[in-house]
DNA sequence: GCCAACGTTGGC
DNA sequence: GCCAACGTTGGC
C-alpha cells in the first residue's frame, strides 16, 4: 500500500468553512467548483481515500488553516458546470465528457486557527506552497513531515 | 481597493 | 506555437 498523502485544499469561509463541513451530512462536502487543471488532476490522479487535508480559510479577515479533514471518494464529475444557473458553469463541458472532477471531503477535527503568520514563524514550514508568493493553487501537496509539524506543534501543541 | 502573480484565451 | 491581453486569486 502506498504512503499516505496530505494535502492543503483552500476554501473561501464565506463559500464553505470548517463549520459548514461541521454541519454538514455526515461532515463530508463534495469539493465542488475547481477550475484549475493541475488541482483537478491532484484529485483525479493522486488523492486517496484517507488521505489528510488541511482545511484552509482563504480570501478573509485571518487566512489560515482552520481543521483536519480528509479524502473521502474518489473524484467524480462536478455537478456545477453542467448548471447553466451556477457560477462554476462551464459550457465547454458536457456529462459525456465532464471536464472538471472533485473528491469528498469528511471533517476529522474543527482545530484552532493557524493563521500565516504561524505558519511562516517555522522555518520547517517554509517550503510550503501556500506561503511562497504569488501563490494561487487551491489544492497542493503537504509532505508528511509538514503534516506532522502542523499537527504536533501548531494544533496540537502550544 | 490595490496590486503582484499566474493561468487561460485567442489572434496571428 | 507564440505571446499579449485579460481575468482571477488572495494577501495586505
Amino acid at each position: 500500500m502506498a504512503a499516505p498523502h496530505y494535502w492543503l485544499m483552500k476554501s473561501e469561509p464565506s463559500e464553505a468553512s470548517i463549520d459548514d463541513l461541521a454541519r454538514a451530512p455526515h461532515q463530508t462536502l463534495p469539493w465542488t467548483g475547481v477550475r484549475n487543471y493541475q488541482a483537478r488532476n491532484f484529485m483525479r490522479d493522486e488523492m486517496r481515500i484517507g488521505d489528510g487535508v488541511l482545511f484552509y480559510h482563504s480570501s478573509c479577515a485571518r487566512p489560515g488553516i482552520a481543521g483536519l479533514a480528509e479524502v473521502a471518494s474518489a473524484a467524480y464529475p462536478d455537478a456545477t458546470q453542467f448548471d447553466p444557473a451556477s457560477p462554476y458553469y462551464d459550457p465547454k463541458s458536457s456529462p459525456a465528457a465532464p471536464r472538471w472532477l472533485h473528491v469528498d471531503v469528511k471533517l476529522r477535527a474543527k482545530t484552532r486557527l493557524v493563521d500565516l503568520q504561524a505558519l511562516r514563524a517555522h522555518a520547517e514550514l517554509a517550503a510550503m506552497r501556500v506561503l511562497q508568493r504569488g501563490n494561487r493553487l487551491s489544492i497542493t501537496p503537504v509532505t508528511a513531515a509538514e503534516w506532522r509539524f502542523i499537527c504536533e506543534r501548531l494544533i496540537a501543541g502550544s
